[in-house]
DNA sequence: TTGTAAGCGTTATCAT
DNA sequence: ATGATAACGCTTACAA
């Protein structure tokens, strides 16, 4: 490995001089600059990331924290994320937490050894509040929080618009003339369920409808759960229900077609993420989508812009079969 | 930030026995250990990661180049590699090439500049051979190719039996009953779908039915041209095709459906990669299934064990609606 | 414009 | 079992 003072040598000036022209600084003769660059690329000589890092106490690479790297949301995130990080000459260090705050904070330690520029996050469903971030994180690292977000911690925000969307989302399942619209809200922990719930609060009660306790179904949201929800509801006299994730309303769907119940004449289902999924199945899905890959576009400019705020991106209500009565086979 | 000469100071020690008593060598007293251990915690010390890496010349951070990382088998395959490598204390830097030699060079040079402890890399697309690869990365780093592989280049690679894999699909397609089976073939300048070719041929040749090189068709394996394709298929008298990429498999379908032609009555298709959709669609897409996050987990164990042999991780064809005459509805 | 020298925090090689 | 010292490769006051 050739370093900086092997330059020197070979050029018969010092390191400094060297470094200071690799680094493009003014204060450095043009002709030695092309001298130096020139000998560089002969010895084909490579900065170690390591030692500027530790010399400047800070390093470029930016963590991103996330529950699980393969969930279709997250990758997607990441890859917009890369994508405006690396133009900008940063890299990215992966971390996934598979949703428990042990691993959280570990992951917020290690980002924390590494100097690292700025950590992006989006919470494990186990870390019910912010308490633990700033101790491990301490708070010289810039935290740009997206999806998952503790509203009480400063920094920048990257959130969908899930209020506005769910009241979307609901409005039209009222507009397509169901009449007892139920939900499968998720976790109360995370403030993202919370929203969607308040967004079909809203729509239920603005149409003159009641809002019904007993028809928002607090579950997880995979698709067991989803199953089990959806047979409640159907007992309960619904006949439509507006789904905080893909994976419960996919659920739904299975039991609605076992039962031999038709959709979406007889039952209406709306998920939420926009899964690739959603718009292949058979019957395809209406399912409000978010952009995840420009959220992580936003989360890092977020950081290269030294944002404070919080940025809110739309939704999309993508209507598809699940909940279309007007045009069954629209694609 | 606390260093070890702080730890020092405050006990009266140096910063050497610190340094051993952090790092659990034996050469140092239990008692002193413990000492050391105490006031670590209790002044909140954090190994200081890029110092260490940079006086022992090498870090526990492993870099990962995939084409896309949104794309669902990379992310998978990334997952399975974090999650054994986070487990053995190293990191993961995650660089993207959008398929781009270039990208790839810069990755693979930045990648060195970091002193990883080793690469994991699938090529990309526009990467038709291995010179630049020791050019870029030197042959100081461990080399673990997966998926997109150079057989010429030495080291540990993690390929799927694409061959074995392409000839039960193949040969599945022939026992439905299907006649004139042409493949959409991808990319021959990537190893995977040369090998997914030959046991397409293999299969054809085994069934004494003749090989005709009219009927593949080397398209890019995305929608538009598998749509193309299957026009194309239609015209040739084919009734069936196996797809080395499930979206130009995608694609077929909906040529077919289009065009009012019964699937799998009177054309059956098999995809590959297995992709969640494959399952949800609607028909239903038989698919010759990778195990990307078993992937992940082989080639971060590859490293981690010293490997240098090639492991073939077998395929699993999951048959579903768009090639099984027999029962229509099977899930 | 260039050189000198110190130091980032750690680990490794001596010596004691 | 511990201490002293140097070194990893780079950047940056400060001096010239």
């Amino acid at each position: 490995m050739v370093s900086i003072t092997d330059i020197a040598h070979a050029l018969g000036i010092t390191p400094s001089t060297v470094s200071r022209a690799l680094a493009g600084s003014s204060r450095v003769k043009e002709e030695t600059r092309i001298a130096v660059e020139k000998k560089a690329r002969e010895m084909g000589y490579q900065r170690n990331i390591v030692a500027a890092n530790l010399r400047k106490g800070r390093s470029n690479i930016v963590g991103i924290i996330v529950p699980r790297i393969h969930r279709e949301f997250f990758s997607n995130v990441i890859g917009g994320a890369e994508n405006v990080l690396g133009e900008a000459g940063y890299n990215v260090l992966i971390c996934q937490t598979i949703e428990s705050k042990e691993a959280e904070i570990k992951a917020l330690k290690t980002l924390r050894n590494y100097n690292v520029a700025a950590v992006l996050i989006s919470h494990a469903i186990e870390s019910t509040n912010s308490a633990h971030i700033k101790d491990s994180l301490g708070s010289d690292i810039p935290l740009i929080q997206f999806d998952r977000v503790f509203p009480d911690l400063p920094g920048a925000k990257i959130v969908g618009a899930n209020c506005d969307g769910a009241f979307t989302a609901t409005k039209h399942l009222i507009e397509q003339g169901y009449r007892k619209i139920g939900t499968i809200a998720g976790y109360m922990s995370s403030l993202a369920y919370v929203e969607r719930l308040a967004g079909y609060k809203l729509a239920i009660e603005s149409a003159g409808l009641p809002y019904d306790e007993s028809i928002v179904y607090y579950d997880t949201i995979v698709k067991e759960t989803g199953y089990a929800a959806c047979e409640k509801a159907l007992e309960q006299g619904c006949d439509a229900l507006y789904c905080a994730g893909d994976f419960s309303a996919l659920g739904a769907i299975e039991y609605l077609k076992e039962k031999g119940i038709r959709i979406p004449e007889d039952f209406g289902i709306v998920g939420t993420a926009n899964e690739s999924f959603t718009a292949l199945m058979f019957p395809s899905m209406s399912s409000l989508g978010q952009h995840p890959f420009e959220m992580g576009q936003a989360a890092a400019k977020a950081f290269l812009e030294g944002r404070t705020d919080t940025q809110v991106i739309p939704m999309e209500l993508h209507i598809r079969q699940s909940s279309n009565k007007n045009n069954t086979w629209q694609k």
